[in-house]
DNA sequence: AAGAGATACAACCGCACAAGC
DNA sequence: GGCTTGTGCGGTTGTATCTCT
């Protein structure tokens, strides 16, 4: 990831990769004595080989001081949950309801930890349709991959030619979720609970 | 103990939008 | 009104670490 810098070319004045302690010292203290915000000049001037988005991530990701370091309470990815069946992946909108995370977390967080949950719970409900449906399959038009996306059926109101998919029908899709397709919010929370996301770990 | 696979997280990329000129 | 620049956002990728076999 890392690109090592070139010995031509004004690229090789921009870093790439992992941020060193020394420029994250050099991020803090020039933002300490002259504040954030206008991140292209203030990587110059500060004498970071970084672009200003880089340092501009770099702070509000990492180092801000008024971040919330380490794991996700229940609460918060109660409201997490709530807040993403009712707005989807408006991760910063979502952020703002969680004071000291941020977006980039709250989308990992959801990526790596929720949608795991939400794709066990698919493969199973899938076992469990697939002895009963492998009659009618033929008679579908369900593409092999869509299985394989259980984000995209939970949450996209843009998705709605998926809606036929009923990746939980047995116990977690809404009984109204199908007919909601002109509502922001898909499923609630009641029905994501009884989806047993929130008992895994 | 070592290798393979899975997981979590940091960082980059591309796009869209807003503000300034 | 059009162009340029800066910023913000969501998606994706790379890699370090952990877990399993």
């Amino acid at each position: 990831m890392d690109k090592k810098p070139c010995n031509s070319s004004q690229d090789a004045e921009v870093r790439k990769g992992p941020w060193t302690m020394e420029e994250d010292l050099i991020l803090i203290n020039y933002i300490a004595n002259h504040g954030e915000g206008v991140w292209n000049s203030l990587a110059k001037s500060a004498g970071l080989k970084r672009t200003g988005k880089s340092c501009r991530l770099r702070w509000l990701n990492y180092l801000r001081p008024d971040l919330r370091r380490g794991n996700i309470t229940p609460e918060e990815q109660l409201l997490i949950m709530e807040l993403h069946a009712k707005w989807g992946n408006r991760w910063s909108k979502i952020a703002k309801h969680l004071p000291g995370r941020t977006d980039n977390e709250i989308k990992n967080y959801w990526r790596t930890r929720i949608q795991k949950h939400m794709k066990q719970a698919d493969q199973n409900n899938f076992q469990q349709q697939s002895s009963s449906q492998i009659t009618d399959q033929a008679s579908t038009s369900q593409a092999p991959g869509m299985i394989h996306e259980p984000m995209e059926i939970y949450s996209s109101p843009s998705n709605q030619g998926h809606q036929n998919l009923e990746p939980f029908p047995n116990t977690c899709l809404p009984s109204t979720a199908i007919d909601q397709s002109s509502c922001d919010n898909y499923w609630s929370m009641e029905e994501l609970w009884s989806m047993q996301l929130l008992n895994g770990d």
